[in-house]
Order: C-alpha cells, then sequence, then structure tokens
DNA sequence: CACACGTGGGC
DNA sequence: TGCCCAAGTGT
C-alpha cells in the first residue's frame, strides 16, 4: 500500500467533506501535474485553481501550498512524521495530522472525522454532541487506548471504512452482524439516535443577476474578490439583488436596453446560501468587464456555478 | 465558539 | 422541495 506522506496529505485534503468516487479522478491528476511537494510548492495559482476546479472548498489547495512552501523553507524539505508537527502546516488539523501521521508514519493515534465519531458514538454510547469542538477531547481520551498499536494506520482506515459501510448514519447494525455484541447502542435500540448532533445551517437566499455582455465574439467576465466565497474565480459580471422580482427591474435601472435571457432561475446550493441567478443580456460594454474569448476562457479555472451558468446560456441559443 | 467555506447524492 | 449526509480547517 501506498504510505508516501506526500500522497495521503493530498488524499485527505481531497477526500474532506467529498466523497471518494469524486475525488479519484482528480487525485490522478493532480499528481501527475504536481508529482513533488516542491513542484507544489512553486505552482501557479491559476494551475492549483484549474486542478481542483470543481471540487470545492477551494481555501484547501491555496493551503496546501502554503503547506508545501513551510516544508521546503522550514523544514528543509523533509515532510513533518509526527501529528504534532504536522498540525503546523496550514491546512492540516487534527484530523489529517493524525491520518498522516498514523498511516505514513506509525504514530498512534486516532483520526477522529465524521467516521469514527459515529462509530464509537454507537458502539460505546457516548452522548457528547460532536458538533461541539470540545466534545473532541472527550472522544479522543476513549478511542486512543483502542488504537492498535502496532498498525495504527490500518486501524484508522478499518474505521473509517466500518463508517462507509455497515455503520453509515442511516444503515442500522443487522442482529446478526459481527459487531452487534461491541455496540451498546444496538443492544438498547438507540443506535440510529448517534451519534448526539446539534448544529443546522440554513442556506440563506440569495438574488443575481448575470450579465452577458458580448463584443466581437467576447463576452464579459469578472475576477471575484481575493477573499470569501469562490475567491479569485472568473464569473459573469454579477450584480446581487433583494429578491428575484427585483433583479429585471434593479437591471433595467442601470442598462435600459436589458434583457431577460432565463425564465426560470439558474440554481445553485452552497453550504449557507443559496443562490438563484437570472441571465441578462445587455448592449453596454463596461471598463471594468474583462472580455475573454471562449478560448481564453476555458483555460481559467472555473467553478460549478459558472458552468451552470455557461450551460443556462448555451441552451438559449 | 460559531460560522464561512463547495459540491454531489439520497430520500 | 428541503434537509441531511460525506475522509475538516481557519478565523
Amino acid at each position: 500500500m501506498d504510505k508516501e506522506p506526500y500522497h495521503i496529505w493530498i488524499s485527505e485534503i481531497m477526500l474532506q467533506q467529498t466523497q471518494v468516487e469524486t475525488v479519484i479522478p482528480y487525485y490522478e491528476r493532480f499528481l501527475s501535474a504536481l508529482p513533488t511537494v516542491a513542484a507544489l510548492a512553486n505552482a501557479d495559482e491559476a494551475v492549483l485553481l484549474k486542478l481542483w476546479s470543481g471540487l470545492g472548498y477551494y481555501s484547501r489547495v491555496r493551503n496546501m501550498q502554503k503547506a508545501a512552501i513551510q516544508i521546503m523553507t522550514e523544514h528543509g524539505g523533509v515532510f513533518p512524521s509526527t501529528a504534532k508537527d504536522l498540525q503546523t502546516l496550514s491546512g492540516i488539523g487534527p484530523y489529517t495530522a493524525a491520518a498522516i501521521a498514523s498511516i505514513s508514519f506509525g504514530e498512534v493515534v486516532p483520526a477522529l472525522d465524521g467516521n469514527m465519531f459515529r462509530v464509537f458514538a454507537r458502539l460505546l454510547k457516548i452522548d457528547a454532541d460532536i458538533a461541539q469542538p470540545s466534545s473532541r477531547k472527550l472522544f479522543y481520551t476513549r478511542i486512543l487506548p483502542i488504537v492498535d498499536p502496532v498498525r495504527p494506520g490500518d486501524f484508522n482506515q478499518a474505521i473509517m471504512d466500518l463508517g462507509t459501510s455497515l455503520m453509515r448514519a442511516k444503515a442500522e447494525t443487522k442482529s446478526e452482524s459481527p459487531f452487534a455484541r461491541f455496540n451498546l447502542s444496538f443492544q438498547d435500540g438507540t443506535e440510529l439516535t448517534y451519534p448526539i448532533k446539534s448544529k443546522k445551517v440554513k442556506q440563506i437566499p440569495k438574488f443575481y443577476a448575470a450579465i452577458i455582455s458580448e463584443t466581437s465574439g467576447a463576452l464579459a467576465y469578472e475576477q471575484r474578490p481575493k477573499t470569501g466565497l469562490l475567491a479569485n474565480f472568473w464569473t459573469f459580471p454579477l450584480l446581487e439583488f433583494d429578491s428575484w422580482d427585483a433583479i429585471y427591474d434593479g437591471v433595467s435601472a442601470q442598462y435600459p436596453d436589458a434583457k431577460q435571457l432565463t425564465i426560470s432561475p439558474v440554481t445553485h446550493l452552497f453550504t449557507h446560501q443559496k443562490w438563484q441567478v437570472m441571465l441578462v443580456q445587455v448592449d453596454k460594454i463596461e471598463e471594468k468587464w474583462t472580455y475573454l474569448t471562449d478560448e481564453a476562457y476555458d483555460v481559467l479555472p472555473q467553478t460549478t456555478l459558472q458552468l451552470k451558468l455557461q450551460a443556462a446560456l448555451k441552451e438559449m441559443q
């Protein structure tokens, strides 16, 4: 099995909040383009974002490059080998540090991710709210003595496998399961109430006009701010309004010739926002917009939102 | 501590 | 549709 820390690191970061099936092609492509820590440290941001386009949580790849630079400059190009040292790197928190330390270097630490929280909350009936950061210490203390001292990496991966197979969030243990006799919550019928998790984020509705402005075969784009949501990505110019109904009149006030291109909104969900976007064509050419041909645009990193807007525009034509 | 930060899939 | 889930970290 591949235990190369650079490889484990990339896969663990990609797998944060992301399904295995989604990650595989990204992983192969990333490793081919940037095979070493040094290559990652020296890569252009546009190359990084292009390799990550569509994966989401784009700060992950920016932090990976920061960490690669840290490894080259502060660690002489040698990958840190303990969970404690790994956690000093950008984008590496307690979970990823433990995963790399146990898998690549054999350190005996539990890699506490969503799966491990769920598996042990059920097996041991741990009532702590996993949405509370303070609960991590309690789980860590309970699980540490259980980690296989000889094969900690295999232990961590096995627990995660258990969490994605027999002990998925909505899967109940069957009485013939070999795990039934270890599973306290199964024995008293409370399994699906674990893990205890309080947090619920609501998605705030947002309304935008996406401006379609064309001149000599090129369309208008804007680069998003360098911090915040979809930082530095290129999208059609976006104007925000308070409601869906306010969009068309609002755009018309600035651009009297505005033409509404979409009847129903292009919708896009983020973790905490729900966007509804109307495509609006205008004749005016604004200096603040950057006009790019399709060829020039295609080499830039694109978000899934922008791909949806492009697809909707193409359907109009 | 609470919240920002993407995307895709299941029901 | 709306809500939950999926290999978290930074601020």
